[in-house]
DNA sequence: GCTCAATCGGAATCGGAATTCCGTTTACTA
DNA sequence: TAGTAAACGGAATTCCGATTCCGATTGAGC
């Protein structure tokens, strides 16, 4: 990051490596760890010194914000396509896998993204809870999910085993691909219209 | 708690009294606060000077596990009072308002008492997952739970809904009674066997 | 009421992680 | 290549909560 009247033109090399170093870095080791990970131990990851992860990381929060904003938009961005699967059931089936894929991948870094705490007051939340309401809404309209359906019951309930971890141990146990089958087949009944031919 | 050839017969009123106080005000500050909360809080809480509380419970750790056996028999008992409800539906309503009951009286102690970590190889957990267990078994074998219901997706899902506090946002929005119905309203159709009069 | 082991309170200590500081090194520009 | 702002590393410092220590109190037994 160059003062203004810098004597540079642009970012040094290194300070750009390593920026992007620390970053996969503490995606790796809080994904792994745990939010209590150490800083030190993240800095060690990235092969760089605690001050140079404070150079580019004004603090733990500063550093956890970026990671979170960098999972989010991912997420964010894969629930959009999801919610256009021609069909609910296969938008419902999409958003399931996002899940085990996320959980899969980061972790222990997923409490924190999902949460409320974090999203709160923020619209990248909305990126997400708007890939819910389209399909839930589309499904509706469609016909496909039953006419009352509880959206928000239905988005709690696959929240919840997003971020409490049960998927991931359903994906450990069996396969990633079971786990999402189990879940789709197990909701299904109580989104779908009963008695409608697929 | 009085050594052998103590000169008390009986261990001192002062101290039975503080016991009860750090356990009582443990419960609150832990439920309240989260499990980071401070020791020094707790005695202050209970109104004794943190040497006392280290008197009381060697550590943290054993001074948690005190709340969490506490809570645990609570809600094992419950769990298994709900198993003995009539109907599987009933006995299903019964868990989730067990939860819902759970999650507003003991909020941040939850997650330790219903987690996987703080519950590995104990009996303990095994109380709760067999009230489960036998409210699935029975409602299916007397019919009114679907054959080919996933017994482990229907625990896992309840469990999750329970420890990742999104009941309790339901909870909240609305009353804990509405919170359950709509639990249960949902989830039911994914259980019992469809087209089978109650 | 007196004795004294048990208990109490909270200051002091310990320990570990976050953050800062600063002498050294490096990448860019001229 | 020399000059210098910017970046680096990691030792030193700051924080903060857990745990220990010990002189002051107190309740039970006499």
């Amino acid at each position: 990051m160059n003062h203004p009247g810098s004597a540079y033109t642009t970012e040094r090399r290194d300070a750009r490596e390593n920026h992007e170093r620390i970053l996969s870095a503490a995606l790796e080791i809080f994904s792994k760890r745990g939010l209590e990970a150490a800083m030190k131990d993240v800095a060690a990851r990235a092969g760089v010194g605690v001050g140079t992860l404070y150079r580019h990381f004004k603090n733990r929060e500063t550093l956890l914000a970026a990671l979170i904003d960098h999972v989010h938009a991912e997420v964010g961005h894969r629930m959009e396509v999801a919610a256009r699967e021609p069909t609910a059931l296969g938008a419902l089936r999409a958003i399931i896998r996002i899940a085990l894929d996320q959980i899969g991948r980061f972790g222990a870094l997923t409490e924190i993204v999902m949460s409320d705490d974090q999203l709160r007051s923020e619209e990248k939340r909305r990126r997400i809870q708007r890939g819910f309401d389209e399909i839930i809404a589309r499904g509706i309209e469609s016909g496909e999910f039953r006419r009352d359906l509880d959206g928000e019951m239905m988005r709690a309930t696959i929240e919840a085993l997003w971020l409490s971890g049960k998927m991931h141990q359903l994906a450990r146990t069996r396969g990633s691909a079971e786990a999402a089958d189990r879940v789709v087949s197990f909701l299904a009944p109580a989104c779908l219209t009963p008695g409608r031919p697929p």
